[in-house]
DNA sequence: ATGTGC
């Protein structure tokens, strides 16, 4: 029997290791999740597993059918002899969440005609139009390709944003993703040009920006205000990737790897899912690439979190103030190391959640283990989690979200504009505020095309791997489309 | 997810 160390409960409604044909894959999920997951999971999982030389496989609770892999993967080579897939690292590279804390208190937002006021404000600063525009001319993409956070002018940077260096609050504030910057001129003019364009926006689908309330939960409370966290505390949280620039190297990596697959005769039933050798120079120019979506993607977030303060002190004044708190990714591939040996681990939709004491901590998080930041479905709430050491058998890695269950033709076939703004409480003064005229293009991210987040968070908790910090319930809500 | 694509 497996066991909860933390709690002494038995984890076997929540967690199985299956045997398919290819392969071993760990699921984890309670009961309920688990048998609703569609056939195709497994079939997916079965190709994945046919890439030579994996050493583990697994699946998060909101796991659902992507292009090639599942959202919600976990895959982990030795790094000596291990592949790359740019299928499984997906095609938003660096996608991921961001929160800052708030000086402010919920009841400072009662009045939905100043959720109005701050939402129009903050439409103003963060283009969320189709083909948005960012307004950065002054900020040099090849700075931020190559060095990330680094490459911002300081005017970006504000003193109480964003942590000194030496004192960081979260790793990917304090480091850049290094590589081999020659593979950056694999690009046409256009691709940087629209790159360009695009920095700061928030992009569509299931991307967001909210003005949150903090729920501390009591059995974390030690935790949550250790990390500057209090009850009904504003905070923002940001969900987006790395645009067009992540699209463009995830359509070149692949596009370069499936001539390698050619060559060395490899491929599964799946014509879609891509993969090569690391050894490979094209699997090596992929990497770098994928580091400099990673730089973009972190700036990216940094920058509409930006845009976000510059609104809010418009409509607030200039008391209002918000600090970084973590900025972490759940769709990437990179090196670790776990008892000693090195390995490449992908996450697709999954999120690393390292516990107290673990030294992949950032200095001011070793203590407690860092926030992990999990996204709800509009109007539901989203999690700040901290990461169990009963993660280590999967890597650390937990869920990144609700996970749809429902295309989105399916969902706007299923669910009326009515029922999408009961869920957001529209006409009451609880209203969700958010940037758009009316719910119409937005239906297919009503609460009812994902998984029911709270379920999700039950099988993270329940399976040993995290627990919530805090939850945090939507005040206003920015979509792009 | 993507200024989506035969």
């Amino acid at each position: 029997m497996i066991v909860n160390e933390r709690t002494g409960e038995a984890l076997d409604a929540y967690y199985r290791e299956l045997e398919l044909p290819a392969g071993k894959l760990h699921v984890y999920a309670n009961e309920e999740l688990f048998r609703a997951l569609d056939y195709q999971v497994f079939a997916m999982a079965n190709n994945n597993l046919q890439i030579p030389n994996l050493t583990y496989m697994s699946y998060t609770p909101d796991v659902h059918v992507g292009v090639g892999t599942c959202i919600g993967t976990t895959a982990v080579w030795p790094s000596e002899g291990g592949f790359v897939s740019p299928s499984i690292v997906g095609s938003d590279i660096g996608c991921g969440m961001r929160v800052h804390l708030t000086n402010i208190h919920r009841d400072e937002l009662k009045d939905i005609k100043l959720r109005r006021k701050l939402v129009k404000a903050i439409d103003r600063y963060l283009p969320a139009e189709e083909h948005a525009r960012g307004h950065y001319s002054d900020i040099r993409l090849e700075h931020i390709v190559r060095k990330g956070l680094h490459g911002l002018p300081h005017k970006y940077v504000p003193d109480h944003y964003t942590p000194k260096k030496s004192t960081s609050l979260s790793h990917v504030e304090s480091s850049r993703y290094s590589f081999d910057e020659s593979v950056l001129d694999r690009f046409p003019d256009r691709v940087w040009h629209r790159a360009h364009r695009q920095l700061g926006t928030l992009g569509g689908g299931n991307h967001f920006a909210e003005l949150q309330a903090v729920e501390i939960d009591e059995r974390s409370r030690d935790v949550a205000e250790s990390w500057g966290l209090f009850d009904g505390q504003v905070v923002v949280m940001i969900h987006s990737g790395s645009r067009a620039w992540g699209g463009a190297v995830s359509q070149y990596g692949s596009s370069e790897l499936v001539k390698v697959m050619r060559k060395l005769g490899l491929g599964t039933a799946d014509p879609k899912l891509v993969y090569a050798p690391l050894a490979e120079p094209a699997a090596q120019d992929y990497v770098h690439l994928l580091y400099s979506a990673l730089n973009y993607a972190v700036t990216n977030r940094h920058l509409i979190a930006y845009a976000i303060r510059e609104a809010c002190r418009e409509v607030l004044g200039t008391a209002f103030e918000m600090r970084t708190l973590y900025d972490l990714m759940h769709n990437y591939a990179w090196e670790e190391q776990q008892e000693g040996s090195v390995h490449f681990v992908h996450r697709k939709g999954a999120t690393r959640a390292l516990p107290a004491g673990h030294p992949d901590n950032p200095a001011p998080y070793l203590a407690t283990g860092h926030p992990a930041l999990i996204p709800g479905s509009m109007g539901t709430a989203s999690y700040i989690m901290v990461g169990q050491a009963g993660g280590r058998d999967n890597y650390y890695s937990i869920c990144h979200g609700a996970g749809r269950i429902r295309s989105r033709t399916a969902t706007k076939k299923l669910v009326s504009v009515k029922d999408f703004a009961a869920a957001l409480g529209v006409g009451t003064e609880n209203e969700v505020v958010i940037n758009h005229r009316t719910l119409e293009g937005l239906v297919d991210e009503s609460p009812q095309a994902y998984k029911d987040v709270d379920q999700i968070i039950e099988s993270v908790k329940g399976a040993g791997l995290a627990i919530p910090v805090a939850a945090c319930r939507p005040l206003a809500t920015i979509k792009g489309v």
